[in-house]
DNA sequence: AAAAGGCCCTGGTCGC
DNA sequence: TGCGACCAGGGCCTTT
C-alpha cells in the first residue's frame, strides 16, 4: 500500500521521465477513477493538448503541474499504480486510465482495487493554488503541513492535540493535524518514541511531542531513502517491482517479539484500523 | 468541536 | 476443490 515514502519515490520517478511531455489523448474505463468530471470523455477533452510541466507531491497525492492553468493530481490509495510504457506495451484489466504522450508512450493508471482517484483541476494563476469541488476552494484547505516540512513542530503537535482525547494514533493519521501519515508509519513513529497507540492525545507532554515529531520525520525519510517501503502493491514507474526488504519494528508482527525487548507484539483495532505495538516498550 | 461509524472495492487468505 | 467469510485500507461524508 504506497505510503508517503512511496508516493515521494513515484513522483520523483514520474518527474525524471515525464517533464516536458504533451499529453496527446486518453483513455479509460472506469468512469469512477475520474474524481474531477461527470465522465470520461469530458475529461479527455479537458486534459488533451497539455504539457507536464512538473511532477511532485503533495499529502499523499501526485501532482503533475499542466500548461494552461491546470494540474492532474493522482490518489494511490491501497493498490494504484503508475507506469510510463510504450503505448504498445501489453495492458490488462486493471489499467483504469491511459495517459499518451507526444513520444509514443502512456502513462498508465492502474489499481485492482479501484480505490485510487485522478482528477483535473483549475489552478489559480496567482497563488499556483489547485482549485478543487464546488466554489472551487483550494484542494488542501483545512489541511495540516507537511510532516518533513518545518512547519511541523512538536510545539504544533502540542499545541492542536491539547482539546483532543482521541487516541495519539488516530490524531497522527488525521489530514487536519498533519497530512499524509498511514497506517504503517503512524504504527512505527509511535513505536520508536515509545508511545502506546491508545494514549490520548491531549495527555501527551510537549517534550514527548518534539520526540514524536523527530521520529515521524526519521522514520519517513529513512523509507524515502530506500526508495519507498511497500506492501504488495506498490509498484515503480518502469513496471519494475518496487519492493524493499524493510523490516518494519511492529507493523504486521503481532505475536512476534519485539526486536527491542523479546515481548510479543500486540495487535489492537482502532478507528476500524490494525495498530500494533509492545506493551512492554510503548506506555 | 470532536468523535464515531459508514462507504467505496476486490484480491488474497483462511476455515470447512 | 469449491465456496463463503473476512480482511486490508485513506479519505470523505454523515450522524451523534
Amino acid at each position: 500500500m504506497p505510503e508517503l515514502p512511496e508516493v515521494e519515490t513515484v513522483a520523483r520517478d514520474l518527474a525524471a521521465l515525464v517533464t516536458g511531455a504533451t499529453i496527446t489523448g486518453a483513455r479509460g474505463d472506469w468512469p469512477r477513477a475520474i474524481a474531477s468530471h461527470g465522465s470520461i470523455e469530458a475529461f479527455v477533452t479537458a486534459v488533451a493538448g497539455r504539457r507536464i510541466e512538473s511532477v511532485g507531491r503533495r499529502a499523499k497525492l501526485v501532482v503533475m503541474r499542466l500548461s494552461g492553468d491546470a494540474a492532474l493530481t493522482i490518489h494511490l490509495k491501497m493498490t494504484g499504480q503508475l507506469f510510463v510504457v510504450p503505448a504498445s506495451a501489453a495492458s490488462d484489466r486493471h489499467v483504469h486510465v491511459r495517459l499518451a504522450l507526444d513520444d509514443g508512450r502512456e502513462i498508465r493508471f492502474r489499481d485492482a482495487r479501484k480505490f485510487g482517484r485522478i482528477g483535473l483541476w483549475p489552478v489559480d494563476p496567482v497563488s499556483r493554488a489547485v482549485l478543487a469541488g464546488e466554489g472551487a476552494r483550494e484542494l488542501f484547505a483545512g489541511h495540516g503541513p507537511e510532516p518533513l516540512e518545518d512547519a511541523f513542530t512538536g510545539k504544533l503537535l502540542h499545541a492542536a492535540t491539547r482539546s483532543r482525547k482521541a487516541p495519539i494514533k488516530l490524531v497522527l493519521m488525521n489530514a487536519s493535524i498533519v497530512v499524509g501519515i498511514g497506517n504503517i508509519y503512524a504504527n512505527e513513529a509511535l513505536f520508536r518514541s515509545g508511545i502506546k497507540p491508545q494514549l490520548a492525545a491531549g495527555k501527551l507532554s510537549l517534550p514527548r511531542c518534539a520526540r514524536l515529531v523527530e521520529d515521524i520525520r526519521a522514520t519517513l525519510a529513512e523509507a524515502i531513502n530506500l526508495g519507498g517501503s511497500t506492501l504488495r502493491d506498490f509498484v515503480n514507474t518502469s513496471g519494475q517491482p518496487g519492493y524493499f526488504q524493510q523490516t518494519y519494528w511492529v507493523y504486521g508482527r503481532a505475536g512476534e517479539p519485539c526486536r527491542r525487548c523479546g515481548a510479543p507484539i500486540k495487535q489492537i483495532k482502532q478507528g476500524q484500523r490494525s495498530s500494533f505495538y509492545c506493551g512492554s516498550c510503548q506506555k
